[in-house]
DNA sequence: ACACAGTATCTTGCATAACAAGATACATAC
DNA sequence: GTATGTATCTTGTTATGCAAGATACTGTGT
């Protein structure tokens, strides 16, 4: 899979999965590995970053397989944030789409 | 626009353009910033990229309007390239579509 | 002659985000 | 006590886009 692509996208997925439940790392790594690859090294430094921009909000909660998990939860301005971004990625991939497909109508 | 977001993408872009064209590196800044923002500083870097991979060749050409143009011209493997990215993009985007949208569902 | 705008190419240094690899630690099973 | 699965986190590397500026040719206005 191309990693560049990934670039930006992997923190709508993040915060859309979060508009759904609360989740702890791993698990996201697990709910998004589903469609995209994503790996451990990539999830927690993303996950700190929207901790620290004020998207989301954490809590630690015993489990009985193994070490306390972090959850994550979004706040009023994650959610927020996560409807803009995900706007800006339909306009976006809209604007690519046009000029790939412009380009093969003409070939 | 999500700077991040373009990472990898306008390589198909120059590539897409390309494989309807022959175009010098200012025509392809003008007509991929019909769709998707550009910078001479990202387009020329770039286009040598791709002409160290073998995707295209160059050529000079007078212009009249100004100094010589270097057009670029898609090689065999440069089309290769250009369906297999943009076979993979449209993967990626699937993938992340339906992320977004499962959890959209969800709410 | 001189300055300026438009056309055109290219380079340098910076910012960002994803990843591989590894460190740490808890629980359970063998 | 060793290995496996669960869980978090850090370090160093890599890739790509961008702003800013350098260079140079052409035509226009003064």
């Amino acid at each position: 899979m191309n990693i560049q692509f990934k670039k930006g996208v992997l923190e709508i997925c993040v915060l859309s999965v979060l508009a759904h439940k609360d989740c702890y790392g791993y698990e996201l790594v697990y709910e998004i590995s589903k469609q995209i690859d994503i790996s451990e090294g990539t999830i927690y430094p993303l996950l700190r970053r929207l901790k620290d921009e004020g998207f989301v909000t954490t809590y630690l909660q015993e489990s009985v397989e193994g070490p306390p998990r972090k959850y994550y939860r979004l706040t009023d301005s994650g959610r927020k944030e996560e409807h803009e971004l995900k706007e800006e990625w339909m306009r976006f991939t809209t604007a690519v789409n046009s000029l790939l497909v412009g380009n093969d109508a003409a070939e």
